[in-house]
RNA sequence: GCAGGGAUUCCCGAGUGGCCAAAGGGGGCGGGCUGUAAACCCGCUGGCUCAGCCUUCGGAGGUUCGAAUCCUCCUCCCUGCACCA
């Protein structure tokens, strides 16, 4: 089997010849990917996993998808420079419940195991935890990146912080995994998986990472931020933010989203037009995706309203107060809705307006605009 | 436990009695430029019935005509020392 495909894009692939080793067991592989379920979303970058995912499932391996409802109460450390904040059990289960549904848009359902990683670790009793923390130094972690600028910078790393790593590692002692999948910011939870494998007497799992999903403000990818492209996202919503990613970016997203090359003279702008039909496509289908790319023509890039804009009523009153109508239609405070026209920001059918206490005629059934892209239609 | 340092507006971070709704940067928003984006320029960025008023500087009290700035207590964080159970 063509292992090249299974590791495409690959970062790391550890340790070496293990996977190769693994494939010649000639049975499924247990290729397992963990996920936070800190947000409601998964989004563009955290699909890159679970496509390696779905490779190794278009080969007959079986999917474990880990929902870590449990280690969620933690919160992973890595790559963070300060505490992650705490979910109420509620909104993790509400977050487990999307995420799963999301991720079978990309991993084939048939070959997947979802498990939730609370199904082991919460029946743990504390002399296993001891067991498990005995694996592993306080000096093993102060390595870690994140940790060594925490500590060396003064903030505080919590001790349940530590544990998350054991965690991670446990589940794969309990779903006796081949393979772990990872962004690269996952790669020492992923080694910390296999010496606790082998402490329980496993076969230690190899590891697979794939690169961080870099995105238009050239940070990674990720929720918390906001610069994210969630796959529930609005067809519109994902072709724009899509088309916010910068010119540099393009070779690295059609190599890393679309796993294909795109020609170094192809013109950025086409080409992230394509982009962003594709991304569209993949959640929402072909004519979403074409439909997506009309509004995003007529909109942003003509200036013009688009077809559905949205109606709003008008307050009774012979002369509006402008603000007041503004922070009511678009969710503005009155302060904002203030400045916005005084700098020019507010059209009314296509004219900037100055006034701030309007005649009601003149507002009753206009297009109203507030800076480029909100429109709202006014009706009495 | 002892000693010292710290908590500021979305974030970082200045500010030690009135000139503070609070410097500067980031982010965001608006305008310009433009092929989407980026870069660049200008402006804005607590709220409101907006030339005025109201609410903000970890929390609660207090001093003062006046406090983010001073005092008291409390909460949380950091560092060093001590502790080695």
């Amino acid at each position: 089997m063509p292992v090249a495909e299974l590791t495409r894009n690959a970062v790391h692939v550890l340790p070496t010849g293990a996977l190769e080793t693994k494939l010649e067991l000639g049975r499924p592989l247990r290729v397992k990917l963990g996920i936070d379920v800190t947000s409601p979303d998964i989004h563009v970058g955290r699909g890159i996993p679970l496509q390696r995912m779905r490779a190794f499932q278009d080969e007959g391996h079986t999917g474990i998808l880990i929902v870590g409802d449990y280690t969620t109460r933690i919160g992973d450390p890595s790559g963070r420079s300060t505490e992650r904040p705490i979910l109420s059990d509620e909104e993790i289960d509400r977050n487990a419940e999307t995420y799963v549904e999301q991720a079978l848009q990309i991993i084939v359902p048939e070959r997947t195991e979802v498990r939730r990683n609370s199904e082991w670790l919460a029946g743990l009793s504390f002399a296993d935890v001891i067991q498990l923390t005995r694996m592993m130094t306080v000096a093993q972690m102060l390595e870690r990146d994140d940790f060594a600028g925490r500590y060396a910078g003064g903030q505080p790393i919590s001790v349940s912080e530590l544990l998350y790593p054991l965690m991670q590692a446990y589940d794969s002692v309990a779903v006796e995994a081949d393979i772990e999948l990872g962004g690269t910011d996952q790669l020492y939870n992923l080694l910390a998986g296999r010496e606790v494998m082998q402490a329980y007497g496993l076969e230690p799992q190899v590891v697979l990472t794939t690169p961080l999903l870099m995105s238009w403000d050239g940070e990674k990818m990720s929720s918390s931020v906001g610069n994210n492209i969630p796959l529930t996202a609005s067809p519109e919503e994902q072709f724009g933010r899509t088309m916010r990613i910068s010119d540099d970016l393009l070779q690295e997203w059609y190599r890393l989203v679309l796993e294909e090359r795109l020609s170094v003279d192809s013109e950025p702008l086409d080409a992230k037009l394509a982009l962003a039909r594709r991304i569209v496509a993949r959640s929402h289908g072909e004519e979403a995706a074409v439909a997506a790319e009309g509004h995003f023509t007529r909109v942003v890039r003509e200036g013009r309203a688009p077809d559905d804009v949205p109606e709003h009523p008008l307050p009774d009153g012979d002369t509006l107060h402008l603000p007041a109508v503004l922070s009511d239609a678009f969710g503005l405070s009155t302060s904002d809705a203030r400045r916005l026209i005084a700098q020019g920001g507010v059209k009314v059918e296509g004219r900037v307006v100055e006034a701030l206490d309007i005649p009601r005629a003149e507002l009753a059934g206009a297009l109203v605009q507030a800076g480029k892209r909100r429109f709202v239609r006014l009706t009495s």
